[in-house]
RNA sequence: CGAGGCGUAGCUCAGUUUGGUAGAGUGCUUGGUUUGGGACCAAGAUGCCGCAGGUUCAAGUCCUGUCGCCUCGACCA
């Protein structure tokens, strides 16, 4: 037993001793991904892929619920068309890929692999928008970016990466404020109901927002180690893209009026969000909602009579309702647990003769490997439950987590302070606006502002760099 | 992109100092015994020593370049 135990920790680097290890580790061992010969370019695998699939699907019936629609762009924008908007080209231009060959001919022009669509999405607009009448419209897209990266990491920061980006068209700045909002919110009851993960809803500071943005809204997370990283954002745009593409329509006085516009994404970037929230030293933990496998069922003794036998009757019946695996290969029981505890599945389910004799079975639950012994007619229902249980229980352990890392300061030494003695996490401190004072903070300290989340509270009056009256309260991390 | 570290069997790594027949553990295959926390025995297969040049009678080992991974900075979803 010891000499199992110590094996199970073995398999992967502790988070304590290496937290980028492992990560790595167990993007790796729980089948996500494999990395390719182009650097930042990675194979997503069948069980990382199944975790997208199902983020997309809650997610693209959010949209749809709200009135979206799915479109598709080309993935090429010529130079041109990306140089419309000065601030836009200017933050994409450095990290984009361009084509300049078709098949041995040069191009005329070069084409840039897009690192994200708004150009593509107002050369379309200005096209078919022309009254009131046509307007708004909300569009969304599944497609991957390419943004050439100098430092890469699975999931967090690849080359080439998977997302949704919404592009949506108002007549009005308040409409195109409030969808910016409304799809921010979207995100964040997302990832709270479905991943479990909490975040901070917030507006970045000039600083920090999107290339060619009138604003930024974001939410943040804190991963385990005390991080920030930002898992979704939502910007309004005002009407600078319309002046800069000449979208523009005739309102009921026939006037002609420059639209307002927003876009928002979320990318398999989430997937690092999840294993940097919740995994732990025994490997990943999927939150139930997005996990591939709800519930593994691992026979015990399985070369014994009758046992396959059960074990498949409560697989055809689970899988009425949970995505079920059973496991019947001829590793040892042991092996099994490890290895469905490392791929972050949410409930194990085991069935042994013992267990047949006597009408039941053993539940298992990831987060807190809680055993429970179970009636099998009961199964069903407390199968719901117990995924239930792990998704309360790994939100609640996300939240102690940012709790205990979420320090209040009033100083730039109780920031250093704070940072040195509790480590890294979210510093609340006040901000009186102004630039220097942002860069003063990540000089002095380390960390960037993060957002200004919209749940603002006066932890004091005066900024936290220069001592003049404070504007905002700021939550500030290092980030991912 | 700047600084540092590492690339040898699927994986973890030894061998590089001092050039001389390619190694271990684990995994894999086959057969048998096992099965409630990564089982055991036996037999077997597995290598362009990251890649490209160079030095040498001879390179995993020395030199140059390059690619990839990890850490810390700068940039970012």
């Amino acid at each position: 037993m010891a000499k199992n135990n110590k094996k199970m920790v073995d398999e992967i680097t502790s988070m304590e001793e290496d937290f980028a290890k492992w990560y790595t580790d167990i993007v790796k061992k729980a089948e996500l991904i494999e990395y390719t010969s182009v650097k930042g370019c990675m194979v997503i695998r069948p069980y990382g892929y199944a975790i997208w699939e199902n983020i997309q699907k809650i997610l693209d019936g959010m949209f749809k619920a709200t009135g979206h629609e799915n479109v598709c762009m080309p993935m090429f924008i010529p130079e041109g068309l990306l140089q419309k908007e000065k601030d836009h080209v200017e933050g994409f231009a450095p990290e984009v890929a361009w084509v300049t060959h078709g098949g041995s001919e040069k191009l005329e022009e070069r084409l840039c692999v897009r690192p994200t669509s708004e150009t593509l999405f107002c050369e379309h607009y200005a096209n078919i928008i022309h009254s009131y009448r046509d307007l708004p419209k909300l569009y969304n897209q599944w497609v991957s970016v390419v943004r050439w990266e100098k430092t890469t990491r699975p999931f967090l920061r690849s080359r080439e990466f998977l997302w949704q980006e919404g592009h949506t068209i108002h007549a009005t700045a308040q409409e195109a404020i409030e969808e910016t909002e409304k799809m921010l919110n979207i995100y964040a009851e997302f990832c709270e109901n479905s991943l479990a993960m909490p975040v901070v809803k917030g507006i970045k500071t000039e600083s920090d927002k999107f290339a060619g943005a009138v604003s930024t809204y974001a939410i943040e997370a804190l991963m385990h180690d005390g991080k920030a990283l930002q898992a979704g954002t939502s910007h309004y745009f005002g009407d600078g893209f319309a002046k800069a593409f000449e979208i523009s329509y005739t309102d009921k006085e026939n006037k002609q009026i420059h639209p307002h516009q927003t876009s928002w994404g979320v990318t398999t970037r989430l997937i690092g969000a999840i294993i940097m929230t919740h995994g732990d030293n025994n490997g990943l933990v999927l939150p139930p909602a997005v996990a591939p496998i709800q519930t593994v069922i691992i026979p015990i003794a399985q070369h014994k009579e009758g046992v396959l036998d059960k074990a498949n009757e409560l697989k055809e019946k689970l899988s009425a309702e949970f995505r079920v695996k059973l496991d019947d290969s001829d590793n040892s029981a042991g092996w099994k647990f490890s290895e469905y505890e490392m791929k972050g599945v949410p409930v194990r389910i085991e069935i042994g003769p013992k267990d047949i004799e006597k009408g039941q079975c053993v539940l298992v639950t990831r987060h807190n490997r809680e055993k429970t012994i179970v009636k099998l007619d009961e199964l069903t229902e407390t199968v719901r439950t117990k995924l239930e249980e792990v998704n309360k229980g790994i939100f609640e352990k996300a939240i102690e987590n940012r709790e205990k890392r979420t320090y209040a300061c009033t100083t730039l030494d109780e920031i250093t302070q704070a940072l040195k003695d509790k480590g890294d996490g979210f510093i609340k401190a006040m901000w009186c606006g102004e630039e220097s004072c942002e860069d003063g903070v990540k000089e002095k300290t380390g960390v960037g502002s993060r957002c200004i989340p919209f749940e603002q509270e006066e932890i004091s009056d005066k900024c936290v760099c220069c001592g003049q009256p404070a504007k905002h309260m700021v939550y500030w991390g290092v980030a991912y």
